[in-house]
DNA sequence: ACGTTACATGACGTTAACGTCAAGACGTGC
DNA sequence: GCACGTCTTGACGTTAACGTCATGTAACGT
């Protein structure tokens, strides 16, 4: 009693809410490579955390083909020198637009804090009027 | 001798580093509201703002209509109250977003920064074994 | 008056990221 | 052994956010 800890397509569309359509376009951009059994396709460990992380750049606005070489660097497994550092010099660069992203969107929320403020505010003139 | 505070759309181009076409679009999707003069568009101090708000929100993955009703609570001049209160949510509900994101890209840089890190111990290795 | 820019409005093309549908293979219960 | 559900591979459709012409006009220098 082998016990696989593998995904069929169906599993991994419930477990993080996707279609299978989304899966089958990963991996035919090279974001996933499930194994085969048959013609079927079984996602296993390592194709979750990468659409973990697939999922997570999208949040982020990165395109898949930015987040397909974000993964590389997060397997740096059979790649030869030149390949891991241009992957290091890109995970560099993107760290770097994170760390912007990171310092803009607390000005952004603070604006918008601002916003919400000053419409409670008038909102509450409003109610108050009312009376 | 009345000084016009307003950019023609090259002048906004240049200084914004969009296109004609990108300007013409966020007028058609009612993001900008240029003035005209005869046939053609002057873009006021509002526009710029407005810009300023449609960059930085693209930057965060919204996409374009995202950001126009969020620029709808940032005017609530000629807004009624229903319309008021709509996008009083809308804002409440967009910086929640706002706030996880924030949260989510602090992770997500430790992780890559873990990665870097481990990148370069395996370059200083190879740069040590080549000599 | 006239050629040169700068701008205008369509209208069609393009890319990313899937959705949707058709037609066939494959195992499973009865 | 066959109906059924689940999977497969194409292939074409769709939406957002523009790009790219083609064609026309309006102001401006000479």
């Amino acid at each position: 009693m082998t016990f696989q800890d593998t995904f069929t397509i169906r599993e991994m569309c419930t477990a993080y809410d996707v279609t299978p359509r989304t899966l089958r376009f990963y991996e035919a951009k090279e974001l996933l490579s499930p194994v085969r059994q048959g013609t079927r396709r079984l996602f296993t460990k390592q194709d979750r955390a990468r659409l973990l992380l697939i999922q997570r750049g999208k949040r982020f606005g990165f395109s898949l083909e930015d987040i397909r070489q974000l993964l590389e660097l997060y397997e740096h497994h059979g790649t030869n020198q030149a390949q891991m550092l241009r992957s290091y010099q890109l995970g560099k660069d993107r760290i770097a637009i994170m760390r912007a992203q990171h310092a803009e969107l607390e000005v952004a929320i603070a604006e918008l804090q601002t916003e919400l403020s000053a419409c409670e505010a008038v909102m509450a003139n409003l109610s108050q009027a009312a009376e």
